[in-house]
DNA sequence: TGCTATCTTGACCAAATGGTCAAGATATCT
DNA sequence: AGATATCTTGACCATTTGGTCAAGATAGCA
C-alpha cells in the first residue's frame, strides 16, 4: 500500500503518464494529418515510446482517436456555461464568445481534430452530436428566445446563431494557416485573436441590437 | 480534322470526359476520406475506370489532388465580384453571402477539400494563400474601409469579418452532419440553408449598422 | 525473498496501396 | 491501307503500416 519515495514509478503512475504522453502526442499528430495520415509509429516516436509500448496501451489506432475525441467533447460541453436565463444578454454572449475563441488559441490541436471529424461525416461521434450536444444546445436555444420574448435583444434565429458562433471562433484554431497567410504572417500571435475576438464580439452584439 | 458523327469518341473527347469523370470522383473521395485516407482505387471506381487508367491521366495520386484544388480555388476569387466602392453596402454583402451560401449548398465536396487542406497546414496551397487570395482581400479590405471612412457601415475590422463571414457561411458545407445533428435532421434541405443565409445576413448586416 | 501482474521492446507479419508494365485496342494522319 | 500516337487494362511489385509475439524487465505483494 505505501508508494516509494525514491525516483521509481508506481505502476498507477507509470500508466497514468504513459497514457497522458501518448493523448498529447495522438491529439496532436490526428490533428495535423487527420485519422488516416496519422501512424501510430509517429504517435509513439512523438511521445517518445516504442511502437508496440503504445499498442500496449491502446490496442488499435481506432481506440486511441476515440480516446482522443472523448477528451475534447467534454471541453465541448463546458463552454456554454455563461448562457443562462438570468445572465445579462449582452455579458452572456460576451463572455462565450471570449470562452471560445480562448479554446481556440491554447487547444488548436483539439479543434482541429474535431473539425476533421466532422468534416468527414462525424463517424465517431454522430451519437453525440445528435445527443448531448442537441440537447444542450435546444436548452441554450430556449434561453436565447426566452431573452428575444423579453425584447433584451432583437429577433434571430436561436439555433443558427450558435452556429455562426461556433464558426467564428473557431475558423481561428481550425484555418490559422489561412488567416495568417492573408493577414501577411507566419503565424497568428496574441494580440491577432483578441482583435478577432473584438471583432466578432462587435459584430454579433451589434448584430443583437446590444450596442451603439 | 472533320469530327466523326458516330458514337465514336475523339481522343480529344475521350480525355476531357475522363479528365472530367476522375476530377469529379476524386472531389467526391477527397472531401469525404481527406488526401490520405482517398485511394486511387476508390477513385477510379467511382469514376467507373480501371486504376492504371486514372494513372494514365494523372501520374500520381498528389498531381490528381493538385488538380482538383486548382479548380476550386479558380471558384473562391469568383464570389468576391459583388464588392466594389460603388455599390450599395446592404446589398453588395447580401449578395456575397448569398453566393458564398449557394456555394456551400451547391459544391460542398469543394468546400470540404479546401477545408481539409487548411486544416492540415495548407502544404499545397500556400502560396496561393499568401498571394492571389491575400492581395484580394486586401483589396476588399480597403472597399471595406471606403465605406467605414464615409460614414456607410459601423467601424469593423475588415479582414475579421471576411475571415467571420467565410467562417459563418462555409461552416454550413464543411460542418453540415453537425448542423443536421443538432437540428434533429438527416441532411440539411435547401430550406434550412435559405433560413441559415438570413440569419447571417441579419446578423452581419445589423451588426455593420445596416438596418433596424 | 520469492511469486505474480504489469510494463517494455526488438523482431516480425499480413494486408493495403501507390504506382508500373507490357500487350492489346482504338482513333488519327498520310 | 498502313503507320503512329493515344488510350485501356489485367497482372504485378515495393513500400508502408497496423498490429502481434515472446522474451525480458520492473513494481507489488505474501
Amino acid at each position: 500500500m505505501r508508494p516509494q519515495r525514491k525516483a521509481v514509478a508506481s505502476k498507477q503512475a507509470i500508466r497514468q503518464e504513459n497514457v497522458a504522453k501518448i493523448l498529447e502526442a495522438a491529439e496532436a499528430v490526428f490533428a495535423t494529418k487527420g485519422f488516416s495520415g496519422a501512424t501510430t509509429g509517429e504517435i509513439a516516436t512523438r511521445a517518445g515510446i516504442p511502437k508496440p509500448n503504445l499498442h500496449y496501451y491502446f490496442r488499435t489506432k481506432a481506440a486511441l482517436y476515440r480516446a482522443v475525441l472523448d477528451d475534447i467533447l467534454a471541453l465541448w460541453l463546458d463552454a456554454t456555461a455563461s448562457i443562462v436565463a438570468e445572465a445579462e444578454p449582452a455579458d452572456a454572449l460576451r463572455r462565450y464568445i471570449e470562452a471560445k475563441m480562448a479554446y481556440s488559441r491554447t487547444r488548436p490541436f483539439a479543434s482541429k481534430v474535431f473539425a476533421n471529424e466532422l468534416l468527414h461525416g462525424a463517424p465517431a461521434v454522430k451519437g453525440f452530436l445528435g445527443g448531448a450536444m442537441k440537447r444542450l444546445v435546444d436548452d441554450k436555444a430556449k434561453v436565447i428566445e426566452g431573452w428575444i420574448a423579453a425584447g433584451r435583444i432583437a429577433p434571430i434565429d436561436p439555433h443558427h446563431l450558435f452556429f455562426v458562433l461556433w464558426a467564428a471562433t473557431q475558423t481561428y484554431a481550425d484555418f490559422d494557416c489561412q488567416i495568417a497567410a492573408v493577414l501577411g504572417k507566419k503565424k497568428l500571435n496574441p494580440v491577432d485573436y483578441d482583435r478577432a475576438g473584438e471583432t466578432v464580439s462587435t459584430l454579433i452584439l451589434r448584430g443583437l441590437g446590444l450596442k451603439g
